[in-house]
DNA sequence: CGCGGTTGTCAACGGCTGTTGACCCGGTCC
DNA sequence: GGACCGGGTCAACAGCCGTTGACAACCGCG
């Protein structure tokens, strides 16, 4: 069976779960620690500052780079993305909603840019092809976290706690808007 | 002329400015005072404590009661909203660029949740009417702060530092899908 | 046995946070 | 003159922050 977890993994499995869901700057490492059940001194030993230990929990995240060409399939899985959980261990936060929770902090929104930058929009404008490429996956995004942070952060009222067939279907009918940006 | 403004007056422009751009916890009362070029314990004084200096500044945000009814002039005055900054004083920042940096705080998300569920969401619901007004109305504003977010939060290359024009005709773009949903 | 290395525990550090109370200074009013 | 009062200055407070260094317990190895 699974035997009891290191407490390296206790560490990094508790600072994903607050990180993500709370922001980097509004967890401490004694929140951390505390919820892992071991002593402050040990992040500073095993991921060198509380900063190494973010950043840990960021090399989990998945990018786009082995995306479908096709335009349906790419408008699947962008769906797919928002419905499904980034970390399953934790409720229905998905990676766009952890990505937004820190990209505002002062600290470490510039790493999480890049990583929007460079593991999204990029391999996705490249993905996409064609006339206005960079421009649609921007906007793709656009729609993508505008919904994310509709339903998780404001919790406005027409969509927060819905089904997920209705949610899918205003992600996809804003998304396929997205996609067609530029055309005549 | 403009006489020297009073020592309320210099904290409330500061801590709009600062609050604004960084975020609630992100900014603190020194950081303020340094900026009004008062003391730090003078904003005890005139507004109580922090968190009332905050919502003082927070009572200058228009809402969008005011708005036409038509559904070009809906799009219309969105799009505005969007070029327009908030505070003449600062550079470029609009309401929506404001509220996400406000709205990941821990201690006063739910005070912007409630000012965007009624301020925004509500009027603009009701003005539009019709099916599925409450959706139409939280999709615009999916739209409306999904690009303001890639724009100057992730600053995606596709988008920032773009000319006016463009980014008004793709706000517009995704805008008009959004005042479409449901439709057959 | 003794040794070295890893792992965990504890207390403390300097720095920053929001807030407070004592004090002073320039007026105005009795 | 003397009392009062709004406005401003200063030092200090208690609490949290991230990080560190000293120390103990345990392990396998020679």
């Amino acid at each position: 069976m699974d035997q009891t977890p290191s407490t390296r993994d206790k560490l990094l499995t508790a600072a994903r779960e607050l990180f993500w869901a709370r922001g980097y700057s509004n967890v401490s490492v004694r929140d951390i620690t505390k919820s892992a059940g071991v002593d402050v001194a040990l992040v500073s030993r095993y991921f060198g500052s509380k900063q190494g230990l973010f950043e840990a929990t960021l090399a989990e995240i998945p990018t786009w780079e082995a995306l479908e060409v096709d335009r349906d399939c790419v408008l699947a899985a962008a769906v797919a993305s928002f419905a499904h959980p980034c970390d399953p261990g934790t409720d229905e936060t998905n990676v766009f909603t952890m990505l937004l929770t820190n990209i505002i902090d002062p600290e470490m929104g510039g790493k999480i840019r890049c990583m929007v930058q460079r593991g999204l929009a990029d391999p996705l404008a490249r993905k996409l092809g064609g006339n206005h490429a960079e421009e649609r996956a921007a906007l793709l995004l656009a729609a993508l976290f505008g919904m994310a942070l509709m339903r998780k952060n404001f919790r406005l009222d027409a969509l927060a706690n819905k089904p997920q067939a209705e949610t899918d279907a205003q992600i996809r009918h804003l998304a396929a808007a997205a996609l067609e940006y530029g055309d005549v």
